[in-house]
RNA sequence: GCCGGGAUGGCGAAAUUGGCAGACGCAGCGGACUUAAAAUCCGCAGGGCUCAAAAGGCCUGUGGGGGUUCGAUUCCCCCUCCCGGCACCA
């Protein structure tokens, strides 16, 4: 602990035998509900309180929480996400920045319709009421956010823009169809959402197994930005190394070579040619066999005229299948077919079998590689298994390259090895041979280096009603075609039976479905088919900047003002999906010309969860633990700074219901102090020029906690220690309370000392912080309070504390003033009687002094 | 398997650049006020040993083991466990 935190020596040295003062009555209890309503219905008065216009005479500050559904009430989690937000977003205000502090719903997506069925409520409905009541908690919670910007992605004036971006990405061909697989349950006859599907069986049906069809669906080219959006994660240097490291996995970059196999003997509708992708070319000459996945499209061609083969590749199928959705693909057994068929490696025309094995994925590379089982594990494996050759072709170099050689234990996967038994190749690096032979493959034409990507093209259609129509036609004569901007928004009609069956709900809308060509004037066939919800959240923020602009999403210009946005908090379960398409809508919308920005995000901050009794809050676990429960036992302002308190916000916090009611007896404390003192604070009897050593106690840690609140907002945000700090102040205030009641402590300081409390409470209890500002005799918002000056020569101590090692052990401690000299404190440290105890007969070797910190002496 | 984050009193946690480990709070204990309780206020409090008791003194302590240093919760090496993400990724 520093030194500067130590309780003042005055104060701890006073004694209050007289204390608790019967003339001071301790009954001036502190009513949250009296305080807060009052507070509430003023706020709730001034709709223009938390407001933003551009300003350019002032620094912009974004900060936004992230939207949340509104699945009808707030819980913990969100009340902890916007307690760190808005207690940011008052602090810059408090700072003289222009702050824009939004929110809004992530309003459409299956809950709706889930509670539609359960509940026969229509989804609109039921989704605009559980907005009005969440509103309402939040509003109850005390946020100042500028709801002149609200923006609910389930109502026309949003989703139209969702439609006009799809046309653009549509233009730039962005946006195509592909045939793609779905859940279908066939008692429902219908297509399930994943979530929708558990343990591989319908979530109404729960015997009956889940089906894939496929179906034509509209994909969003995602990819096109693979390497930008990879490139770009090194520039968000404010973010944390979490999500970086979780988006720079998910966009799996990956080096490699594509090298031709021609296949011996006849070619199918399939083709001649065997494509491989692998990470070691370098080993090519140790491939003894080609691996197919079940699904590539070769397969077809093998097992047509040939049973038993097909039979065997549908239970390869069927396998992987199963094995997915039980998210376990690791753990089947490694086994395969010979389908008798050969392809002939390009480096040495050796003819080699093709199997099709169940541990080849069809989605990642080509769903073909090249076996090599000396020097890779899974293909050891299974060559083992069917007793395929296992060629080594890589050695280890080891120190000295003469001695070592020899064959290593197999397989031999390190990548920085030497190439043997490889013709032209042999006798170089790994690093080496990849390059040379990824050459010379190009070269020959059959061949060429190249990088492969796990990120996929982004699957947008969802066979659902609550969400945005996909504004897309079909025309018998003219194919495919966009609706026309003009017509914008199409509009999801409402009193959809959601509980028919078969394909996508609208589709049983016939005045939906039916429409006109926008080109040949002729009947057309609307899609029926909605977007994935992550569209409406990819880039909602923008919005924001411009919430009612009628004629584009939102103006650049005004976007340009506010963007990018300085500090976003939400949780680390959107770290890769919403935030990778994000990041892609952003990168879109730029090279539209919309916008200038590459990235969306200045900072992002991922809040931990709120847990209790060790496990995440949950009805099953009955630890579940109810935000207006908290507000109407101990008021907003205890439920907001307890979760701030109770943990560093990037840490999950264990609630404990007895943490809270220990900040709700701080805040009464605060309370108390004020109504005491508050005839004290207003006299007028003062003005001395010296301040008493009392009063200098309590200058000294004011300013000390000024520094500690503050730095602590602009670094580490542990708004833990910013509350313990404040608590720190007010003990010593309290501590100090006999010294005021003596008049020690002058009126205009002693308001000056309430004033800063108040501004310093001011981002976490903003219901109490407005009440005592209110109590000092102080006018109008706190928003436009300034922040108060740390003063380092008021906060300096005057004397401090320096303990005495000696060999490392503390044996004692010296009190000299702060700026003494080193010979002055070691003369101290030297006379101090323990400190001679502890070297008495030995001698002194070496002194070490840290100036203000500590003396060592080292003996012998 | 790979990547990221953790482990500190009875509990949540603090120690910001290598410098007094446990601030602040909860629970606990003692006291004041009270007819009593609640509320409030003041104080004690890592563990162990010593001492009749108190004061004091001594030893020990940040998941485990090693290292660097006058000095390590902090830096380095090895290991264990917990949480999160990804994963037959070729």
């Amino acid at each position: 602990m520093a030194t500067q935190d130590k309780p003042d020596t005055i104060l701890a040295t006073q004694s209050h035998p007289e204390r608790p003062n019967p003339d001071r009555p301790n009954d001036e209890r502190y009513d949250p509900q009296r305080v807060e309503k009052k507070w509430f219905d003023r706020w709730q008065q001034d709709a223009s309180l938390y407001a933003a216009e551009p300003d350019s005479t002032k620094k912009k500050f974004y900060v936004l929480e992230m939207l949340p559904y509104p699945s009808g009430a707030l819980h913990m989690g969100h009340v902890r996400n916007y307690a760190i937000g808005d207690a940011l977003a008052r602090y810059m205000w408090m700072n003289g920045y222009n702050v824009l502090h939004p929110m809004g719903w992530d309003s459409f997506g299956l809950p709706a319709e889930n509670a539609a069925i359960s509940n026969n409520t229509p989804p609109r409905e039921w989704t605009l009421r559980n907005i009005a009541s969440m509103k309402a908690q939040m509003n109850r919670l005390g946020f100042a956010y500028d709801w002149s910007r609200e923006v609910t992605t389930c109502l026309p004036e949003y989703y139209r823009w969702n439609q006009w971006f799809f046309l653009k990405l549509y233009e730039q061909g962005l946006a195509y169809r592909k045939n793609s697989k779905v859940n279908w349950c066939p008692k429902c006859a219908t297509v399930l959402a994943n979530e929708q599907v558990v343990d591989g069986c319908c979530w109404r049906h729960e015997d009956t197994l889940v089906g894939q069809r496929e179906l034509e669906q509209w994909f969003v080219r995602t990819t096109k930005y693979s390497e930008e959006l990879l490139r770009d994660l090194d520039k968000l240097e404010h973010w944390p190394e979490k999500v970086r490291t979780m988006q720079r996995n998910w966009i799996g970059r990956s080096e490699g070579t594509l090298v031709d196999f021609k296949l011996d003997g006849n070619a199918g509708p399939g083709g001649s040619t065997i494509t491989v992708f692998t990470t070691r070319v370098d080993t090519i000459y140790g491939a003894t066999s080609i691996q197919l996945a079940p699904e590539h499209p070769l397969v077809a061609d093998f097992t047509r005229h040939n049973q038993p083969l097909g039979a065997q590749v549908q239970q390869l199928i069927a396998e992987q299948r199963r094995a997915k959705e039980a998210g376990d693909i690791g753990a089947i057994e490694k086994h395969g077919v010979n389908t008798y068929r050969y392809a002939i490696n390009p480096f040495n025309g050796e003819k080699i079998p093709i199997w099709v094995a169940n541990y080849i994925v069809m989605d990642y590379g080509t769903g073909a590689i090249m076996s090599v089982p000396a020097h890779d594990e899974r293909d050891y494996d299974f060559a083992k298994k069917y007793k395929i050759e296992i060629r080594l072709v890589i050695l280890p170099i080891g120190d000295d390259p003469e001695a070592t050689m020899v064959e290593p234990p197999l397989p031999f996967v390190e990548h920085d090895g030497m190439t043997i038994n490889s013709g032209p190749f042999s006798g170089i690096s790994s690093a080496d041979a990849i390059k040379k032979m990824s050459a010379y493959a190009e070269e020959k034409g059959f061949g060429k280096a190249t990088v492969t990507y796990r990120l996929k093209d982004w699957g947008i259609s969802r066979q659902r009603y609550w969400g945005t129509p996909i504004p897309m036609l079909y025309c018998e004569k003219d194919g495919i075609v966009p609706v026309s901007e003009k017509d914008l928004p199409v509009i999801l009609p409402d009193n959809v039976d959601i509980t028919l069956t078969g394909g996508s709900p609208l589709g049983h809308v016939p005045e939906f479905v039916n429409a006109t060509c926008p080109k040949c004037g002729g009947p057309a066939r609307r899609e029926t088919d909605t977007m994935d919800t992550f569209v409406d959240s990819s880039w909602y923020f923008y919005r924001y900047t411009d919430a009612h602009n009628d004629r584009a999403p939102f103006d650049g210009k005004i976007a340009q003002y506010w963007f990018p946005i300085d500090q976003y908090i939400g949780g680390v379960e959107h770290a890769i999906l919403h935030l990778i398409y994000s990041r892609f809508w952003t990168k879109f919308m730029r090279d539209l010309g919309m916008i200038m920005n590459d990235e969306p995000v200045e900072r992002l901050f991922t809040q931990g969860m709120v847990i209790k009794d060790g496990a995440k809050m949950s009805k099953s676990l009955g630890n579940v633990v109810s935000p207006d429960e908290m507000v109407a036992r101990y008021g907003a302002d205890a439920a907001r700074l307890y979760s701030l308190f109770a943990a560093p916000p990037d840490r999950d916090l264990d609630w404990q219901d007895t943490g809270i009611e220990g900040i709700h007896r701080f805040l009464g404390r605060v309370y108390r102090f004020f109504v005491r003192n508050a005839a004290v604070a207003s006299s007028s009897v003062d003005g001395a020029s010296s301040l008493s050593p009392e009063a200098r106690a309590i200058q000294r840690k004011m300013h000390q906690t000024i520094k500690r609140v503050s730095d602590d907002f602009r670094g580490r945000w542990h708004f833990n220690t910013c509350i313990s700090a404040i608590m720190e102040l007010v003990n010593v205030l309290y501590g100090a309370e006999y010294a005021i009641t003596q008049g020690k402590v002058p009126a205009t300081f002693l308001a000056e000392v309430q004033r800063t409390l108040v501004l310093l409470l001011a981002p976490f209890a903003p219901y109490l912080a407005h009440e005592l500002w209110e109590v000092t005799g102080q006018q109008g918002s706190l928003l436009k309070a300034s922040w108060p000056k740390y003063d380092a020569a008021l906060a300096k101590e005057e004397e401090i504390e320096i303990p005495v090692q000696v060999n490392g052990k503390l044996r004692g401690r010296v009190i000299v003033p702060a700026d003494a000299g080193e010979a002055f404190v070691l003369e101290r440290a030297l006379a101090d009687d323990k400190v001679r105890a502890a070297i008495a007969g030995k001698q002194i070797v070496k002194k070490i002094h840290i100036p203000g910190k500590m003396v060592n002496l080292v003996v012998k």
